[in-house]
RNA sequence: GCCGGGAUGGCGGAAUUGGCAGACGCAAAGGACUUAAAAUCCUUUGAGGGUAUCCUCGUGCGGGUUCAAGUCCCGCUCCCGGCACCA
C-alpha cells in the first residue's frame, strides 16, 4: 500500500459534503433531459413506475440504481437517452389510507410522491422529470379515458354481466385482493356474489397474436415468456354438439375428440344455463342444493385439486352423436363455467378426473384408446384356479406373481390370445378371471366378454353378480377391476393411442385420430375443430372512487354513448372525505346531459382498473406535456419500442400482457407503427432481510428482539428471510445507510451483492465492504493527485514491461469487461468485481518502484470513468480533483485497445491424464499454432520430467486454452 | 399434477463457447500500528495428507459421454417461482 508523504494531513473521504456538492448538479446541467426531436441514436430506458405507497426501501433502490447505472453509461456512449419516471397513483391503498386518516387519497399520494422524489435525489438516481406523469391527475387520466373510448369505438370495450364480491357488512364491492382467505380483509365477513353489468376489454381478440408474438421477444426472460404462454393457455381440440332430452343441445369443448366413443356421461358446471332445463322434477331439489353449495364454495376459495369429486345427476340425458348411446347429464364443480363452454363430455377411461367421478357415482367406463406401451395384466383369483391352471400358465411361459388372493399374469400384446385361452380352459367352475391394459375383457368359462360398450358393461356386471352371489356391490365392470390389486395403473390413461371400440374409426392411429374425427364431426355438422384459450376478457370496471371514471353516458332515449372527446376528462368529483363509497354515492356526479339529444342522462359510476392506467403510460412519456393530444405518432414511432424495460417479476403476467394488448390494439387502429411495446425486458430479484416473528405477537422490528426473545412475552422468536416489506417489519431504510456510509456506498453494494435477477439477502457486513473500497479508492487517488497533474494519458505501450505492461493490459481488459457486463450481460456484480481487481493491481503498481506517469494517468482516468455509473458522486469529485474540468457525463465511455488484450507470453496449463500437472509459458505466436504449441510443451523440462518413461498415446493442443497429454 | 428456475468454501457469489473450480467481496484467525480499543495495513483461509517441491479428494445425489464436465446426456433428491379439477 502507498505510504503517503503527508499522511497526517491526508484528506479523508467526506462522503457527505461530496454528495451534497453533486446532488443537484446533473439535473441542473440537464444531462438527463431527452430531446424528443433528437435524431441521434436513441435509448429509451424504463423502470416500471411505482405505486407511491410510502418511503422506498433499499430493495426498491436496487431497481432504480440498475437503471441509473445503465443510463449513465449510455449517456457516455453518446446516445440520446430517455429515462422518465411517473406514478401509478390510482388504487386501493391510497383509498384505504384516506379512509383511515380521513383525508383525500390525493393528500396521501402527493406526500408519498414528494418523499420518493427526495429519495431518488438522495440516491443520485436521475430521471427526466420534465416528463413526469401521475396517473391520478386529470391531465393523465383524460387520456386513459380517451383510450377507453378508442377501444369502445373499435368494438374492443363492451359491457356484460359479471359476478363481484360484495361485503354486506362494509356495504361495498370488494376487489379480489380484498378477499383474503375467503373473507373481507377489513371485517372478516364472507363476501356474497353479486351480478353487475360491467365493462370488459376484448383482449381475447388478440389471444393468438399475443401468443405468436412472444417469439419476437427474444430478449425477454424465458420464464416470463412461459408464464405468458401458460396464462394465455391455448389448446387445440373440437367443439361437439350433443342433443339432449331438453330442447337445447349441449355444446362441449374437448381436446380429445378422438375419445368421443368413450363419452359415457356429460358434466355441466353447476351454474351452466342449461341445468335448469335438463333437470327433472325428482332431481330439482338435489340440484338446487348442490348449486347453492357450489356458489358458496367458490366464494370461500378454490379447494385443493385432489379433493373428493362431488356432483348431482340432473335426471336429463344427452345423446352421444358417435354411437347413439344415452349419456346421463350431471353437474359437478370440477367443471368450470369459465373455461371452454362450461360443459364437458366425460371420457372416464382417458381422463383422471372423469375416471374418479365415474367410479364414485357408478357410471360406465369404456376404453376407446389403445395403450401405446402394450402392457397388460390378467388376474385369476385363487378360487378360479382350476386344477390345470398352474401348469397351463407355466406352459405358455408368461411372467406372473402369485399371492394368497390369486395369480397376476403379465402378458404382452402378442401373448394375449394364448394367455386368455390358457386361463379360460382351466377356470374352476362358476368362476371368472379378468384382463386389463392392452385388452379389457372378462373371461368366463363359456365366453370372453370384451369391455367395449355400455351394453357389454351391463352384461359383465350381470354375469359377475350371478357368479359372485351375495356381497356383490359393483355397479360397473371398471369398478370390479378397480378393486383388484395391481390393476390400478392400467385402468385409465390419457395417451394418444390407436382408437378402439369406436365404430368405423377403430384402428385409426393416435397421430391422426384427432384430426380425422374433427373432420368427420364437421362433415356431419355436429362439431368442428376449435382452438380454446384460457385467457379471458379483461374486466376493467371497479366500483370504487380512486380511479379513472369510465367516460360513458346513459340516456333513456338514445342509449349508451361515449363522452365526446372535447368534454374529457370526466373529472373525479372533489369531495372532502370519501369513505367506502363509489362515484354513485356522490351527489350530483351521475347527472349529466346526453351528448346526442341533450336531454337528462346518467354517467357511468364505475372507475377503471389501475392496470388500464399502466397499460399505456410508456407512450405518454414521449409527449407528456402535450395538452392537445395523447402523443405524436412520429415521435412515438421513433422512441418506441422501449429499448430496456426493467421491473419486478410480479408483473410478468398481467401488466405486461395488458401493455402488449393495448399496444397491439392501438397499432391496429393506426395510432402506432409498432405492435410490441418492450424490446428487451429484465426482471430484477427482490432484496430479502431477516424478519422476526413471535407466534403470539406477530412481526417484530429487529431492534425489539433481544436474545432472540419477544419483548412482550419472552417467547423465542422465529426468524427467516423474506423480501422486504413494511408488514414484516424487515425493511432497511436507505436514509440510514446514506447517512452512515453515503449513497455511493449503497449503490455500489447494491450492484455488487449478487446477480440482479436473483433474490438476495441484504447484509450489513457487505455494506461496510463497499464503504471500505470507496475509502481505499479515495485515499489512493487523493494521495497521488500530485503525480497525475499535467500528465498526458497517452500511453506508449512499447517500452512497458513487467508490472507496467500487466497493468496496461488490465486497464484495457477491464474496460472491455465492464462495458459488456453493463450493456449486454446485465452482470453488474462481475463488473464491480473487475473494477476492484483493476484497483487492486493499480494500488500494487503505485506502491512499486517504477511508475510510468502516462500509464498511471490512463489507469486512474479509466478507473474513475468506468466506476462512475455505479458511484457517480465520488467519481465526479475525483474526476475534478485529478484535473478535469468537464463533468464525467460529458466524457466518452472509454474504449479498449484490442492489442492490449493479448499477452506476449501466455501461461498454458498442461494436463496429463486429465489432471493439470504443469503450467508452461509460451510466446503468443507459438500458442496460436497447435503444432508449435504441442512441440513447445513436450520440449519443456517440467513436462519431460513428468512423462519420462511413459508412452504418449495422444496429445491435444488447443490454442489459447490448454494442452492435454494422455500417457500410459 | 404441469411448466419454469436453482443447488458451487463458514457466507454472498465467480467461472460468458466443454478447457487451470472457488475471481471479487464478507466473515474468521494470526501479525503490524496503538497504553488500549476502533479504524487502517500485512499474512493465512475448500477438505485431508506430507508439512518443502507435492499428493488425494472436492461444484445436491447416482450413472454416462469425453483427452478434459460446475458446464453436455440419462435417472433421482431438495429448494424457489408460476399455473393448477383448464376438459
Amino acid at each position: 500500500m502507498v505510504e503517503p508523504h503527508s499522511d497526517k494531513h491526508r484528506e479523508l473521504y467526506d462522503f457527505k459534503s461530496i454528495e451534497d456538492r453533486w446532488r443537484n448538479f446533473w439535473s441542473e446541467q440537464g444531462f438527463f433531459r431527452a430531446r424528443t426531436e433528437a435524431t441521434e441514436d436513441k435509448f429509451y430506458y424504463l423502470n416500471m413506475f411505482p405505486y407511491p405507497s410510502g418511503s422506498l426501501h433499499v430493495g426498491h433502490g436496487r431497481n432504480y440504481i440498475i437503471g441509473d447505472v445503465i443510463t449513465r453509461a449510455k449517456i457516455m456512449r453518446g446516445l440520446q437517452v430517455l429515462n422518465p419516471m411517473g406514478w401509478d397513483a390510482f388504487g386501493l391503498p391510497a383509498e384505504n389510507a384516506a379512509i383511515e386518516h380521513e383525508t383525500h387519497p390525493w393528500t396521501f399520494t402527493k406526500k408519498n410522491i414528494e418523499i420518493a422524489k427526495e429519495q431518488f435525489r438522495n440516491w443520485g438516481v436521475q430521471f427526466d422529470w420534465d416528463r413526469e406523469v401521475t396517473t391520478c391527475l386529470p391531465d393523465y387520466y383524460k387520456w386513459t379515458q380517451w383510450l377507453f373510448i378508442q377501444l369502445y369505438k373499435h368494438g374492443l370495450a363492451y359491457k356484460k354481466k359479471a359476478t363481484v364480491n360484495y361485503c354486506p357488512t362494509c356495504d361495498t364491492v370488494l376487489a379480489n385482493e380484498q378477499v383474503v382467505g375467503g373473507a373481507c380483509e377489513r371485517c372478516g365477513t364472507p363476501p356474497q356474489p353479486r351480478d353487475l353489468k360491467q365493462w370488459f376489454f376484448k383482449i381475447t381478440d388478440f389471444a393468438q397474436q399475443l401468443l405468436d408474438d412472444l417469439d419476437k421477444l427474444e430478449k425477454w426472460p424465458d420464464n416470463v415468456i412461459k408464464m405468458q404462454e401458460n396464462w394465455i393457455g391455448r389448446s387445440e381440440g373440437a367443439k361437439v354438439v350433443f342433443t339432449t332430452t331438453a330442447d337445447d343441445p349441449i355444446t362441449v369443448f374437448t381436446t380429445r375428440p378422438d375419445t368421443l366413443w368413450g363419452a359415457t356421461f356429460m358434466v355441466l358446471a353447476p351454474e351452466h344455463p342449461l341445468v335448469d332445463k335438463l333437470t327433472t322434477e325428482e332431481q330439482r331439489d338435489a340440484i338446487a342444493e348442490y348449486q347453492d353449495m357450489a356458489a358458496r364454495a367458490s366464494a370461500i376459495e378454490r379447494m385443493s385439486t385432489d379433493r373428493e369429486k362431488t356432483g348431482v345427476f340432473t335426471g336429463g340425458y344427452a345423446v352421444n352423436p358417435a354411437n347413439g348411446e344415452k349419456a346421463p347429464v350431471w353437474i359437478a364443480d370440477y367443471v368450470l363455467m369459465t373455461y371452454g363452454t362450461g360443459a364437458i363430455m366425460a371420457v372416464p377411461a382417458h381422463d383422471e378426473r372423469d375416471y374418479a367421478f365415474a367410479l364414485k357415482f357408478g357410471l360406465p367406463i369404456i376404453p376407446v384408446i389403445d395403450r401405446i406401451d402394450d402392457r397388460a395384466k390378467a388376474f385369476v383369483p385363487t378360487a378360479a384356479m382350476g386344477s390345470g391352471m398352474a401348469a397351463a400358465l407355466d406352459a405358455i411361459d408368461l411372467p406372473y406373481h402369485r399371492s394368497d388372493a390369486g395369480v397376476l399374469v403379465l402378458p404382452t400384446r402378442a401373448d394375449l390370445d394364448a394367455g386368455i385361452d390358457a386361463i379360460q380352459s382351466n377356470l374352476a367352475p362358476n368362476s371368472y378371471a379378468t384382463i386389463v391394459g392392452a385388452r379389457f375383457a372378462f373371461i368366463f368359462p363359456d365366453d370372453v366378454i370384451e369391455l367395449d360398450s355400455v351394453q357389454s358393461d351391463r352384461e359383465i356386471v350381470l354375469r359377475s353378480a350371478l357368479l359372485t352371489g351375495s356381497g356383490f356391490t359393483a355397479r360397473t365392470a371398471m369398478e370390479i377391476l378397480h378393486n383388484i390389486e395391481g390393476y390400478s395403473e392400467l385402468l385409465c390413461h390419457a395417451e394418444y393411442g390407436s382408437m378402439v371400440n369406436s365404430g368405423q374409426f377403430t384402428g385409426t392411429p393416435g397421430d391422426r385420430a384427432k384430426l380425422e374425427v374433427s373432420e368427420w364431426l364437421e362433415e356431419k355438422g355436429i362439431g368442428r375443430a376449435t382452438v380454446n384459450f384460457r385467457l379471458h376478457d379483461w374486466l376493467i370496471s371497479r366500483q370504487r372512487y380512486w380511479g379513472a371514471p369510465i367516460p360513458i353516458i346513459y340516456c333513456d332515449q338514445c342509449g349508451m354513448a361515449p363522452v365526446p372527446d372535447a368534454e374529457l376528462p370526466v373529472k373525479l368529483p372533489e369531495v372532502e372525505f370519501i369513505g367506502k363509497m363509489g362515484l354513485g354515492d356522490i351527489p350530483g356526479f351521475v347527472d349529466t346531459v346526453c351528448p346526442t339529444c341533450a336531454g337528462p342522462a346518467r354517467r357511468d359510476t364505475d372507475t377503471m382498473d389501475t392496470f388500464v392506467d399502466s397499460s399505456w403510460y410508456f407512450l405518454r412519456f414521449i409527449n407528456s406535456q402535450d395538452a392537445d393530444k395523447v402523443f405524436d405518432r412520429d415521435d412515438v414511432d421513433h422512441w418506441l419500442p422501449v429499448d430496456q424495460y426493467v421491473g419486478g417479476v410480479e408483473h410478468a403476467i398481467l401488466h405486461l400482457l395488458y401493455a402488449r394488448f393495448i399496444t397491439k390494439a392501438l397499432c391496429n387502429m393506426g395510432h402506432l407503427g409498432f405492435d410490441e411495446p418492450f424490446a428487451r425486458l429484465f426482471t430484477q430479484g427482490m432484496v430479502c432481510h431477516t424478519a422476526y416473528r413471535c407466534s403470539e405477537h406477530g412481526w417484530l422490528f429487529p431492534h425489539e428482539v433481544k436474545d432472540s426473545a419477544c419483548p412482550r412475552c419472552g417467547k423465542e422468536v422465529e426468524t427467516d428471510y423474506f423480501s422486504m416489506s413494511k408488514s414484516k417489519k424487515n425493511v432497511v431504510n436507505p436514509a440510514k445507510i446514506i447517512d452512515q456510509y453515503g449513497a455511493d456506498t449503497e449503490r455500489l453494494y447494491t450492484m455488487f451483492m449478487g446477480p440482479p435477477d436473483r433474490d438476495i439477502e441484504w447484509s450489513e457486513e457487505g455494506i461496510r465492504g463497499a464503504f471500505r473500497f470507496l475509502n481505499r479508492l479515495w485515499n489512493l487517488i487523493i494521495t497521488n493527485v500530485d503525480r497525475l497533474a499535467d500528465v498526458d494519458a497517452t500511453v506508449d505501450s512499447g517500452p512497458l514491461a513487467g508490472d507496467g505492461a500487466a497493468l496496461w493490459r488490465r486497464v484495457h481488459r477491464t474496460i472491455k469487461k465492464v462495458s459488456e457486463d453493463i450493456e449486454d450481460r446485465f452482470s453488474f456484480n462481475t463488473a464491480v468485481a473487475a473494477i476492484m481487481e483493476l484497483f487492486n493491481e493499480l494500488s500494487a503498481y503505485i506502491a512499486g518502484d517504477e511508475v510510468d506517469a502516462a500509464l498511471l494517468r490512463q489507469a486512474v482516468d479509466a478507473l474513475v470513468l468506468i466506476l462512475s455509473p455505479f458511484t457517480p458522486f465520488i467519481c465526479e469529485e475525483l474526476w475534478q480533483r485529478i484535473g478535469h474540468t468537464d463533468s464525467i457525463l460529458e466524457q466518452a465511455w472509454p474504449t479498449f485497445n484490442a492489442s492490449a488484450l493479448a499477452e506476449e507470453t501466455i501461461e498454458v496449463p498442461v494436463q496429463i491424464n486429465g489432471k493439470v500437472r504443469a503450467r508452461i509459458r509460451v510466446a503468443r505466436a507459438t500458442n496460436a499454432d497447435p503444432k508449435a504449441l504441442e512441440a513447445a510443451v513436450l520440449a519443456s523440462p517440467e513436462v519431460e520430467k513428468r512423462i519420462e518413461g511413459k508412452e504418449i498415446i495422444k496429445v491435444i493442443a488447443i490454442p489459447e486454452k490448454m494442452v492435454s497429454i494422455v500417457v500410459r
